[in-house]
DNA sequence: CGAGTCCTTGAGGTGAGTCAACTCGTGTGG
DNA sequence: CCACACGAGTTGACTCACCTCAAGGACTCG
């Protein structure tokens, strides 16, 4: 098996700031896989055995209720850091990871967490940066939930997509992932139909253009003001 | 200025395994206040100063929506820590904290953080751990929000807080602070008015007992009934 | 070409928000 | 000590945004 090249990680924020021995040395401990779409890198509830840093790809966090609706918590794009149950002492997931697109991680036995904290400058302070930044995203979703209308919360969510992995392309904003009308009703907690409707009337409008499981937004300032700014 | 007792800190998690001269050195750099009800702590966007230990009473942290709506993210009992925006890497308070009843709170500034985190042995992991559980505890809400119905999310709203500050009374779980019909729709993103037919409705088949700012659980079990399960 | 997803659109019902009017309790100030 | 004001809570009537139910179309893959 080839070595897995330094410049894999030496431009991201966990390891910005390490020379290129350290880097090596994390990298040959890491193990490298690829996950299809739709699979599940792991499941809400098992043991936390092992942290994971996305190369490529989108993962999409869920979470079940005990009815069996599934809600979508947030996508990470690559780059980030994810399953980081050990940071904050968890000994399980909080959380379903699931390949949105195929998707490549590296990941590393939890126990060698704090050893990672400890021996490398910036990993501990970058990592807890990743999770303030969430924690602030969720805070803002739960505020969305409760006070907007669905159609705000829908436009908010494809803004967010939008930016955090969106490509910019002559037609607009392009979310690169594959997406149903399924999904985004799971993210705003709505339905698919509602979604349906809204997206067609956007398109109407000449706010997005969307096909089969595909979303490019075309006017994300006209979208910005149906959701009452913000973000 | 009399001294701050050893005894505020000894059996608090983030302190458990120091022994007193730590404690001691801990406590005298620490700043003790009282908070009236109804004052602000720090307010959301705020330079982040300071970090805060909660001793007495309840704070509510509240995140403001830029129509001027507000919902009330969580609430934190005593003993636990607070605006712990720099174990996060943040530069400014993402919500404001509000005390809801009187409250007393130790406070030390920011550039302590650090040093705290590198001396004390348990400090950063304990620290963590309660950032984990509030990232639970949001995730959690953010399901409820999404997929229950507002007499659910109510129940699950009133079934918290009976857990986390409630004390046990022979009438049933009595809520330990002052408490608005608007506070709770706050906390579940509908309107008094609903949450007031709900309490009404609630009463008279005796699972809440609720006078003016104050609610007492008489029938947790069968609230939770209500709530479909969990939490 | 058939089966499985994914998407669209219409019709109808309803949960919970809005509007409005009133009561009750508490604290304040003349 | 009363009255008055204000905040908190209650309750009814109305309305509408969104869900549910239903049917059918379109794309994709084996």
């Amino acid at each position: 098996m080839s070595k897995l090249d330094e410049s894999l990680l030496s431009g991201l924020p966990p390891f910005s700031r390490l020379g290129r021995p350290q880097i090596r040395e994390i990298l040959d401990l890491a193990v490298p896989r690829r996950y299809d779409t739709g699979s599940a890198i792991f499941r809400e509830g098992a043991e936390a055995e092992r942290f994971y840093l996305l190369l490529d790809g989108v993962i999409r966090v869920i979470r079940t209720t005990p009815t069996g609706e599934q809600i979508i918590a947030l996508h990470i794009a690559p780059g980030q850091l994810f399953g980081i149950a050990p940071a904050l002492q968890r000994d399980t997931y909080p959380a379903t990871a699931m390949a949105a697109a195929d998707c490549v991680a590296l990941s590393w036995p939890v126990r060698l967490w704090h050893g990672f904290t400890a021996k490398y400058d910036g990993f501990a302070t970058e990592s807890y940066r990743t999770v303030g930044e969430r924690l602030g995203e969720m805070q803002t979703r739960i505020v969305e939930l409760a006070t907007k209308a669905v159609e705000q919360r829908v436009a908010a969510a494809l803004l967010r997509m939008a930016n955090q992995t969106g490509r910019k392309t002559e037609e607009g904003i392009e979310i690169t992932f594959p997406i149903t009308r399924q999904n985004i009703s799971d993210m705003t907690g709505t339905t698919l139909h509602t979604v349906s409707r809204l997206l067609s009337a956007w398109e109407k409008e000449g706010l997005v253009k969307s096909t089969r499981k595909h979303v490019v937004v075309t006017a994300p300032h006209r979208l910005m003001m149906l959701c009452g700014a913000v973000d």
